[in-house]
DNA sequence: TTTTCATTTGTGAAAATTCACAAACAAACT
DNA sequence: AGTTTGTTTGTGAATTTTCACAAATGAAAA
């Protein structure tokens, strides 16, 4: 193995303009850097030729949005946010990229920029990757103080994002004024969305993701707090944005799970869409709420996350406690338990397992691995026993809830 | 018309047992006279032969029950209350009953007694129907003072309902105390019903069943509130009680509505049952909640009076009051609204219809007056409006309650 | 005017449901 | 042992549901 030279021994204290210029002469080719949010930091000065990207870049001090979007949309972000070798990018003529080369600029797990390398004049081999790994150790030092800034401001958008969640802003004039102090721009409607996987860093799983769709985040514990928005979309917007979350959901929980420990389970809930900031509490205790129900009823909610998908499941928490209040117990359900003790029947699960399949015998049947007349018996026997019918939807639902009442006891 | 003797003319002040004897004589027959309650007040004293009934009526100071339980079933108590003639009875073996003739002695509509005259010596004609006539009258004066005391014990048990009602007792030991002071017994297992009738003198209407059940009843405006209860039975007695509060209710309510003025409705409802005095509180705001939902959904209750029967209703109150509380509007729910005013649809009335009858199409169609495959359209339509699964139990029982808390806001 | 779209109704066939009736089985009781 | 009782499964027929497809309607749009 070839000890590699140091290329850039003599250059420890050249600032970051000089940097690009010399990692442009190592390379023969033009080259960008950009701090984490894309904004350009320095780019090598030589006259040579140049791609409409790179063009757009210089000239508005940061990577076109289109730009970005289809790169993530392609991997190419997170190849480079989760390795520390160059990724090699062939050219995307739609979006005026020529091919070329990049390398993220890291501290531990912080990316604090990119190297971009251009190759117009020659073509960038594998043997080049030291030189750019060697640069993007170098630049490290200065961006470190960009990145402090960058991180304090982030530290007081956090806070920001406390505060709202926990309401201790009243007027929306205050928090719009606010948010335009920190530089935010708040979407015109949001959600809060909770992602909670106990025992994972969840922030670094994710980051990639975060970056991607520039959340404002907050961790909490074992869960992560997003704010999900939609700034400018006219009509359908709640549509839209549930459709975002859902994206954003199926991205990350996949990617969590592949990561999480075995035992340890990694659920997602969002609370409902809001405009006015002031209402930012109430998505996130719905998003809490959600949470809740779910790993109350975990089956029964698989593949559901939003607080306005929970049917009837928002009300037992609230109900159950208005029955504990009023001293009720249902006398109807105790009997079929009883009767299932005695007789050792199986009564009760046959009738939720009905009421689940909303009353399709066959669905029922099947699930309970019984003939059809079987179950056709069973809930002639389970209507004599609690004096049901349940051919009535009042009765029906009303069974539907008390026995999901009923499961939150562990009564089972 | 011949102008009849007045037979009591001399024995105006003659005491209540000298009247019985007087009686006897002119009709040749034992005479006996008993209070409201059936307690024996005075009987002639020749030593004429008799019957089982009048033996032990005498022996025991009142009246045996299943001679009472027998006539008031053959409805010759309910004659007896509501006219002011003698009522002729037949002889009833089984129970020890000879051929005898009845009066009511009343004052207004209050009835304070009767007079009893059986058929041994000779029979009772329609002839003696004037003396039996003149008898009760004369005998008002004597039985009034009794009256007198009896009604201020009512009253005093009246008030101590009411106190029972309003909760003002916290101990069992001491409802119980009170309720033996006033020589009232409790059953061991009781509810409270309530009969609402407006501008209907409720208590004189139902006074027969009243009396013969033996009730403890408070009127309170329109209403009348009742306790109704079983002293003796060991197993299934809920079914009993309930059983037996259907019953009443069924005679009552059929008395009712055929008195009552033509536009105002006659409603009822009774709270679950207790053996605990000090849960009568429960029992009464139980069956007010199940009136006030029988006035708000008068169809979806109908020949439903029973608290424990309301299924889903009993909760709306409830859940409305929540859902305010969260700021909650059903978004879904509005969709379908906003849909049916734009274009004309009754998408809504089907949907609810359609979980009206608990998913069957069939039934559906045919209340709709439409064809089973339009119902299947417009299922479908309403489907992808609401973004719903109407297969999926959950959001149909969700759907359904929020439908139905809708209604409360009069949305329709 | 034609065209388009949402809605309603019809037809027919496959699948599911309901119902009555009977046989098989095991556990409990006499 | 036989009997009773509660439960499961099977058979067959009538009815209902589901689905695909087509035709008719009427109102709005081009």
């Amino acid at each position: 193995m070839p000890i590699e030279p140091n290329y850039f021994q003599q250059y420890q204290h050249a600032d970051i303009d000089e940097l690009a210029d010399v990692i442009g002469e190592l390379l023969q080719n033009p080259i960008t850097v950009e701090d984490a949010d894309h904004k350009l930091i320095a780019y090598s000065s030589h006259g040579e030729s140049t791609d409409e990207a790179r063009w757009s870049t210089i000239m508005g001090r940061r990577v076109p949005e289109k730009v970005l979007t289809r790169l993530w949309k392609d991997g190419v972000f997170q190849e480079l946010l989760t390795q520390d070798d160059p990724v090699h990018i062939p050219a995307k003529d739609e979006i005026g990229l020529g091919k070329r080369v990049a390398i993220a600029i890291r501290r531990g797990s912080d990316v604090l920029g990119y190297i971009w390398a251009q190759e117009v004049n020659r073509p960038i081999t594998r043997e080049d990757d030291e030189i750019l790994r060697q640069a993007a150790r170098v630049a490290v030092s200065r961006l470190i103080q960009r990145q402090g800034k960058r991180k304090a401001e982030e530290q007081r958008r956090k806070e920001f994002l406390w505060e709202l969640l926990l309401g201790n802003h009243s007027s929306e004039a205050v928090i719009r004024q606010k948010a335009d102090s920190l530089q935010m721009q708040l979407p015109t409607s949001y959600l809060i969305c909770i992602i909670e996987a106990a025992g994972a860093r969840l922030d670094q799983y994710l980051y990639p993701l975060l970056m991607r769709d520039k959340l404002l985040w907050v961790v909490d514990g074992s869960q992560i707090i997003l704010l999900i928005g939609l700034s400018d979309t006219k009509k359908d917007k709640s549509d839209v944005l549930i459709r975002k979350v859902e994206q954003f959901l199926s991205d990350s929980l996949g990617k969590l799970e592949a990561h999480v420990t075995e035992g340890c389970q990694v659920i997602a809930g969002y609370g409902r869409d809001y405009k006015s900031y002031t209402d930012i509490v109430k998505s996130y205790r719905e998003a809490l709420h959600a949470l809740k129900i779910k790993k109350l009823f975990p089956q029964e909610n698989e593949g559901i996350h939003g607080y306005h998908e929970l049917g009837i499941y928002r009300y037992l928490l609230q109900l159950k406690q208005w029955e504990e209040e009023q001293g009720y117990q249902n006398e109807r359900l105790e009997k079929l338990r009883q009767y299932d003790r005695e007789n050792q029947t199986t009564l009760l699960t046959t009738l939720e397992t009905f009421l689940d399949a909303a009353g399709k015998v066959n669905k029922t049947a099947e699930r309970l691995h019984i003939h059809i007349n079987t179950l056709s018996y069973r809930l002639r026997r389970i209507e004599e026993i609690m004096r049901v019918d349940l051919d009535n939807m009042n009765q029906r639902a009303a069974l539907y809830l008390e026995l999901k009442i009923a499961k939150l006891d562990g009564e089972q």
